[in-house]
DNA sequence: GTAAGCTACGCAATCGTTTGCATGATAGAG
DNA sequence: CTCTATCATGCAAACGATTGCGTAGCTTAC
């Protein structure tokens, strides 16, 4: 069937040992060839069309160069730049990657490691986003390498790549705050995600430093990143604090959620409520009106958590590194002067 | 470094030979055992953790349980929801799906066929859309089974999945004829890509049967699938043919493009000119006006794709097959009556 | 002129599984 | 009670590459 072709044809046609031929195909071999050999056999490998086995040599070497990306969902417009950010590193290396969805299941992660690992990756970025992470150090100790992006595990060894969400937060607020707004709102994620959970603490911090000591408290939190839930919060915030002039949305499904909800509510943005996103995600800019938000990094984060898998695998980290990628404010239509300026 | 848990390891623990352990851990092993040693086995190999070393399995049996996804660039948001339907299908039964980028570029895609042979994927999905693919064949030549997604090469026996883009193009037409548009524009996409080159045929001879003979001229070219070609391209439209009531795109960043000229003409959307789209890409409820479109089955598309090449991989296509699957038509906010109802 | 040191290559084991074949044991037939 | 089928398992050779070690031939030094 597959006439494939092998060392072993390359050393019949080149006259010379299988072992040499491999030699001579290995660009960073430190065994000396005669340069009349090396040629004859690398002339004889591109007439024959060899293409190396890479499983063979994986099994040989322990090494199958590839690497396993886990995201919660390739669906989500936030993830592809991240994954070729990773593979932008990684394939001129002749790494493959292979993604795979948790969809944000526990166990369809633990089996999904798993499978990775029967095909002997060798390193796994995590881009999953939860907190707790069981297994997660068991892959580690097991001599698989792995990094989280978006997540950092406390107390572990583990690298990662993080943005910067409490600046992000403080750029949100302080805007807001600037634009003369004094009662605002803040629609948190879900807990149990890193970036909900370092979001959230970081409003209330924000807030208690620009003296708005009511607003920290005033948060309805998302039980998932989604348009759905963000329309149910809005409408708890509105309830429960009708005099807020702003809402801080953890991210832009949430905001976009809010968006509906005020609509819904006959309030326009961001003449009677502004609204602000986080992340900045890639079609973004078609929703009306034009949203503010916070610009993460992704295609850099992605680079960034590849670089330093590399890093594990060559086993040169001197102990556990963590890159923190700086965000940017994105100011568009969605938020403006409140419409009573206070006092 | 890995104590990684071989069938060596499990033989020793429940002291039978390692061949009977590889028998007894296949699930669909034709050789009888007694229940007793099977049952042994497969109580070591949980106890010791056994995950079974694919790279080597797959050198034996030269089929690797992984195969080769071609897209144009995941971060297009048209190909996540195939890519999903394509593992919803492989995933269940074992085979890992390595996503590679071709950024429509045919030296890029050459070399990324052949990382993908390198690794001994079982098979290929390619959904990257170019009409011609010298090469392509080759593969198939080689022994690699090979499913084209959204293209369709002529006269080769190669199975393919596609969207009944001439049903969808009339759904299109005749709905604007019946709103009463009478004078009609399209923008197509790129010639090189199936797609854009069937969508344009299709309008052309829709226009013809709809009586509208001069329409079926009116039509600007795009060199690319975006939005800046589609801002070009309506703007071309405008200047060459000003009558016209209402623009049907070749997809639907083409008709946001559109959008973006028209808007910037100062015309507005569907009561100056009305615009279509194709494909319904996610996220697109997100634009304003609502766009009317065609609906494309898109994890559909990822499943039939998959289900194709299972069939060729187990050898049982019985020569070449296609599966064409219907379009739907969404009408949204962006056609309406043109303005002056004709007579 | 011989010993020592290189150089350039071959030999063969190895990675973890799968699988055709061999073989010992058991059972059934006559 | 023997002979042959059948069954359950072991043996060993693959798959294609890598790599430590061995060695023939040559150079160099004394």
């Amino acid at each position: 069937m597959s006439n494939r072709v092998t060392l072993k044809d390359i050393a019949r046609e080149a006259g010379v040992h299988v072992s040499t031929v491999s030699r001579a195909l290995d660009p960073n071999s430190n065994i000396s060839l005669t340069n009349e050999v090396s040629s004859r056999v690398r002339k004889a490998a591109k007439k024959l069309g060899y293409r190396p086995n890479r499983l063979a040599a994986g099994l040989r070497t322990n090494r199958s160069m590839s690497i396993g990306v886990m995201i919660p969902d390739i669906a989500n417009t936030m993830f592809p730049p991240i994954v070729r950010g990773i593979e932008s590193v990684l394939e001129p290396l002749g790494y493959a990657t292979i993604v795979v969805n948790t969809d944000n299941d526990p166990d369809r992660e633990h089996r999904l490691t798993e499978v990775l690992r029967e095909r002997g990756v060798d390193g796994i970025i995590n881009v999953a986003a939860m907190r707790s992470d069981p297994g997660l150090s068991n892959v580690v100790d097991q001599g698989t390498p792995v990094v989280t992006l978006n997540r950092r595990l406390d107390q572990s060894p583990i690298p990662y790549v993080v943005s910067d969400e409490k600046s992000g937060i403080n750029l949100i607020l302080k805007h807001l705050f600037e634009l003369g707004h004094r009662s605002v709102g803040h629609i948190a994620g879900p807990k149990e995600f890193s970036t909900g959970n370092a979001r959230a603490m970081a409003y209330k911090e924000a807030c208690e430093q620009l003296g708005l000591a009511e607003s920290s408290t005033v948060i309805s939190y998302a039980k998932s990143f989604d348009e759905t839930e963000g329309q149910r919060c809005v409408l708890e915030l509105l309830q429960n604090c009708p005099t807020i002039t702003a809402i801080v949305c953890a991210n832009d499904r949430l905001a976009f959620g809010a968006y509906l909800g005020l609509q819904a509510e006959g309030l326009s943005i961001p003449e009677d409520v502004s609204v602000t996103g986080f992340n900045d995600m890639p079609m973004l800019d078609l929703v009306r009106p034009k949203m503010t938000t916070i610009r993460v990094q992704k295609f850099e984060a992605g680079r960034a958590s590849a670089e330093l898998l590399l890093k594990s695998i060559r086993g040169d980290n001197h102990g556990a590194v963590g890159t923190v990628l700086p965000v940017e404010l994105k100011v568009r239509d969605s938020t403006s002067e409140p419409r009573e300026t206070p006092d």
